[in-house]
Order: C-alpha cells, then structure tokens, then sequence
DNA sequence: CTCTAAATCAGGAATGGTTATTGATTGGCC
DNA sequence: GGCCAATCAATAACCATTCCTGATTTAGAG
C-alpha cells in the first residue's frame, strides 16, 4: 500500500531530525490528505478534532511547524488570511480567491530565470521569492 | 515649491474621495517622507508623535488605510513582521532582510509577461500579482 | 462670524492568528 | 517494569491591527 510506504518514509525524515511519527503528527498528515487542499491550521485542527477531540489547536500548530521543517509540508502566507499549508513541496503557484478564500494551484507557470534576475539587480543575498496571488475564483465569478 | 504642489495634489485626490487633509494625516505623509524608506505602521507613529504626542497609534493605521485608499500610499506585507508603507506607489519589487527587517528596493526588475502567463493558466480572474523577496543585506552578511 | 451636521479624532478595548509556558503524559530503550 | 527525554494539552500571552465610544474639529450655510 502507498500509504505504508509514504508513512515510513515521513517516519524516517522524523528520525533524521531526531523527531518520532507520534498519533498526533500522524493525525495532522491524515487531514492534509483528506482535505487535499489548502487548509489553515484551523482548519486542520477541526478535521482532526473529529477522531481525537483532545487535541489542542497548539499541537496542531506544532505538528504542522516540524513537519514543515522535515520538508513533508509547505506553508503559504496571503496577508489577511491565516498561513495555508500543502502536502505538495513541489514549487509551484497557488491562487487565494479574495472573495472565499479558497485556494488552487496555477498549473505550468514557473519563475522562470527571474530569480536569478533578481539576484543579479540586489545586494542582498536573495533566500526566497514568493509570488503572492490573488483573484476572484470561477465560483465567486458567477455570483458576482 | 514642489512640496507644495505635492500637497496641493493630495488634498485634491482626498477631496475627490470625500477626504480633508487633516494635520494628522498631514504628519503621516511628512513621516514617511521623512523617513525615505519602508517603514511600518508604528514607525510612522513614533516619528509622527515625536511633534504630536496627542496622536494615537489607531489614527496612524486610519491614516495610512485613508492614504491608500486615494493611491499615494502603497503597503507590503511580509508573514513574520508588520505591514510596510511606502510613498512610491510605482510597481516595484522591494526585499526584506530576514535578519534585521530593513526592506529595500530592487530597481530594473519587472514582472514581465508574468502576469499575462498566470492569467492563461488559471479559471481565476486574477486581481493582484506581488513578488515577496527575502534575503539577507549587505550588512547582515557581513555580520554573519 | 456663528451655527450645525458630518467627518475625524484619541484612547482604549477587542480581535484573531500564532507562539510560549507549564506541568502532566507518553514512548523508546534498557 | 522503570527511567529519561520528548511530546503533549491547556491556557496564557503576544502582537499587529481593527473596532468602538464619546469628544473634538472642520467645512460650509446663513
């Protein structure tokens, strides 16, 4: 079964860093799948209140940081709206519908050569580039 | 005088949006044109109190939002650290130093066909396109 | 210049997302 | 089974920002 093998796979990344796979990060990965979204860390505390309603929305917020450090999980910030997370570490574009909020990944567009244009016009010491999206979703088109 | 003239212009444009220019709304664009770089929101209350300490820090936020608004403020937000303002209201692309939070401009840079790229990729009708830059500056670099 | 209504303000309370603290619990290893 | 460190739940604290209130100021009419 895939799930087995992604589970150990996460569970050798944990002990790389010196982390185990405890119920509740595992709990937290379960969700992610689930929603198969972009969900907030709100959001994924509800779904996994639901099997284990002793959970608190900090070990929600923990899980989520260490798992985001072994690199299972990426986070996305749009200002006015609370961080969203995803399963998918791949770069790639994700879209926040500034009427819901709901979020979907703009497949085939990629930076391109422009980080290294970037670069090449700063001093800094360029350590990340993000393209923050916004717009109005298919859904909320039609109502509006 | 030119800061006149300035003046002139933004009193216009509140006066078209059913602003006055109000000498606190006054003393926030003097402070960010005093402060020639991307301050935050409590910056611009620290400086605008130093000559008007009856000034809450609401009214600075008020301000800024009402400034906006009209188009002669821009702000820019980066996750982990308050909302930066800005006079220059031109698209372009500004960094921020993840060590020490200064945010400066990187100049010659565009977006390109970017934006042109993601509207064909996605259902969404895309509002807004904001390239968030990190990195480390000169001076953090040097330290580290 | 004076009056009045509407806009704006200062001050502080409230909000929402997130992080820190603390004492209790758990899980891996002998 | 017992020990020690890792992890946890619960809650308090935090910080940027917004909201609310009653007081003050302002623009425009007379």
């Amino acid at each position: 079964m895939t799930n087995t093998a992604l589970e150990q796979d996460i569970r050798e990344k944990l002990r790389r860093s010196g982390y185990t796979l405890t119920s509740q990060r595992r709990a937290v990965l379960d969700a992610l799948k689930e929603t198969q979204g972009h969900p907030s860390a709100e959001d994924v505390y509800l779904i996994v209140k639901k099997k284990n309603p002793r959970v608190a929305l900090g070990t929600v917020y923990q899980a989520l940081s260490v798992l985001e450090e072994i690199g299972v999980v990426e986070s996305k910030h749009w200002s006015e709206s609370p961080t969203r997370y995803d399963l998918n570490t791949e770069p790639h574009l994700d879209i926040r519908c500034g009427n819901c909020g709901r979020v979907s990944e703009v497949p085939g567009v990629g930076l391109g050569d422009l980080e290294a244009l970037i670069q090449e016009n700063t001093a800094y010491n360029v350590t990340s580039t993000r393209l923050v999206l916004e717009g109005l979703c298919p859904i909320c088109q039609r109502e509006g």
